[in-house]
RNA sequence: GGCCUUGUGGUCAAGCGGUUAAGACGGCGCCCUCUCACGGCGCAAUCCCGGGUUCGAUUCCCGGCAAGGUCACCA
């Protein structure tokens, strides 16, 4: 077989010399131990929690060691295209704080462009000329339906599947044969003629799995599809080459495919770069775990959590803990240092699959959203109802300074302890709701109704908005009294057959009367806030 | 099914030859307290199983088992 007519043949239009490509894309000049990497995803237009997972680790790796990180758009199957899901990514990935030093869409340095394999396929194909000339490819001319049919037949046998060894038919086609089929315009992919033997298996230094094993790869994979169009094996080891990747962080999911990058990394002659899979986030489903799924999951997609008003932060934080077991501990003792501070180390990644849990999340939340000032507070908040809120929600914004008084009094700013009665911004939203709207319902008072309009009435008689948080107990003290309830818990503890109850039934009545609500922050200030006149037409609604 | 990976409380996990087997979330209880939230204190709960090696295995070796991943002209 003549090699170089094949290539000929097959490439007529002609490509760049692997000279030309390797002095347009440089190595780069970092320093000695900066670690370029990146983030390479397929625009299907749906970023999700698992993405940005990846992305953090990618991201503290290459900033954290004075390095690269790159944005690379995996656009070879057309099928997959979604219109604008680049900018989706970036601006999902932005609102986490995770920013690329170049790559679509980004205007950073250029040399390594384009970012987008489509327009990257001139390269590919000088590269697939090179192996077509020194003979490690050839073109395939079998139909799906006999890919198919091979694979069954494999399957009934209980052998490997693949186009493998004696399977490779095409692999051993005579020139004649070849250029009959080229003439005759049949359809065909470009792929590689591995040399490797499964037999043979080699260690494998994996930066996170630590040392695994991985056998030869001897399938002849498809490394130009029948529209020219490279497969992701063969974009990856060129792409990741060119690029001057120097580990790759992705999904395990691509660990079994690491036999076929090594060898296609050795045949056309390139150093490996380092890798390291991370596990996939996972989700209880009945009695088994599964990676968490698109369809299945909301809480999958990094939208879900823009819409529940989750802290950016919280949820970042949330994924280190998870990315690294070291970071917790870390966090604690060291709660005001920025995130960036942490020293990130590759080895401290999980091997298994980790289970999302909403609860730590949640706990994460509460207190991240605990350190914000009100104003802060304030902002997060309607920049959220903004674009999630109901158009009553937008109205709570407008009187600022009760807004502002409300956010301390639930934040417990001023205190010796923050409260932590917030875990996301529709959930924050909800709970301020009766300052700003009168209750609709009631939760269930513990004190008879008999009772009740007493201590409503009596409440109204001696309120004034004049009187200081210990005044104005002292008063619902008397009422307590006066009421058949033991003024002091004290006394009621010694004694609760004495009472019909306590001060806490009576402050319960005029809380659910007040705000609707059994549990809230200080009644006092919840009133003083309220004011005079909506304090009394609430409790009056509720004398009768 | 083949191959690869992983198995420490319900979850995330530290530990990696001798430990009362950290810590966090969640659960439960107590304290604080007008409710809640915060805070404090405490409790329950874990080394997948079976063989070895060893004076001694959660830690090392072998074998099971289980879970996950993957076997495309998708990435």
């Amino acid at each position: 077989m003549d090699y170089k007519a094949l290539a000929e043949r097959l490439f007529p239009e002609g490509t760049p010399t692997i000279e030309s490509i390797e002095q347009k894309y440089p190595p780069r000049s970092l320093e000695k131990g900066a670690e370029v990497t990146r983030l390479a995803p397929s625009p299907t237009g749906f970023i999700h929690l698992g993405n940005l997972f990846v992305a953090i680790a990618n991201e503290r790796i290459a900033h954290q060691s004075g390095g690269v990180l790159f944005l690379r758009i995996e656009d070879t199957d057309l099928k997959r295209k979604v219109e604008g899901a680049v900018e989706a990514v970036i601006s999902a990935l932005k609102y986490f704080d995770i920013h690329f030093d170049e790559g679509a869409e980004i205007g950073g340095d250029d040399t390594y462009a384009p970012w987008y394999q489509r327009q990257r396929a001139e390269i590919y194909r000088a590269y697939a000329k090179k192996l077509v000339e020194e003979g490690r490819a050839y073109p395939c001319f079998c139909t799906e339906e006999e890919l198919t049919a091979l694979r069954e037949e494999q399957t009934s046998k209980k052998e490997t599947t693949g186009y493998y060894g004696r399977y490779a038919r095409c692999r051993n086609l005579s020139e004649e044969e070849v250029f009959e089929k080229l003439a005759a315009g049949t359809p065909y992919v470009l792929r590689l003629r591995s040399m490797g033997d499964p037999e043979v298996k080699h260690k494998f230094h994996d930066e996170i799995k630590g040392d695994i094993t991985v056998q030869e790869n001897d399938q002849d994979i498809v490394i130009l599809k029948s529209d020219g169009i490279p497969t992701y094996h063969f974009a990856h080891a060129i792409d990741d080459h060119l690029m001057r990747t120097t580990l790759v962080i992705r999904g395990e999911e691509w660990l079994a495919s690491l036999p076929i990058h090594i060898e296609l990394f050795s045949a056309l002659g390139f150093p490996l770069p380092h890798y390291g899979h991370n596990c996939s986030l996972m989700k209880q489903d009945g009695e088994t775990r599964r990676k968490l799924s698109k369809r299945k999951d909301p809480e999958l997609s990094l939208e879900f959590y823009r819409k529940e008003g989750y802290y950016p932060r919280a949820v970042k934080v949330y994924m280190l803990t998870l990315l690294n077991s070291a970071f917790e501990e870390w966090y604690m003792k060291n709660p005001e240092a920025p995130l960036e501070s942490f020293p990130f180390k590759v080895s401290k990644m999980s091997k298994s699959g980790t289970l999302f849990d909403l609860d730590k999340l949640n706990d994460i939340s509460k207190n991240e959203l605990a350190r914000l000032s009100e104003h802060e507070m304030f902002a997060f908040l309607k920049d959220w109802a903004e674009e999630f809120g109901t158009e009553a929600q937008k109205g709570y914004f407008a009187d600022e300074e009760k807004m502002l008084r409300v956010l301390a009094l639930c934040m417990g700013v001023g205190g010796k302890k923050r409260r932590k009665d917030f875990t996301t911004a529709s959930q924050a939203m909800e709970f301020i709701r009766f300052f700003f709207e009168r209750p609709v319902s009631r939760e269930p008072y513990r004190c008879e109704k008999a009772d009740r309009a007493g201590i409503l009435s009596d409440f109204l008689k001696s309120y004034s908005p004049e009187d200081d948080s210990a005044a104005w107990f002292s008063k619902v003290k008397e009422i307590a009294g006066r009421h058949g309830f033991a003024a002091e818990m004290k006394d009621y503890k010694a004694a609760p057959e004495a009472y019909k109850g306590s001060v806490a039934d009576v402050a319960e009545v005029l809380r659910i009367a007040a705000t609707g609500k059994a549990n809230t922050p200080d009644l006092w200030t919840i009133l003083q806030i309220l004011g005079e006149e909506e304090t009394r037409a609430r409790i009056e609604g509720e004398c009768k």
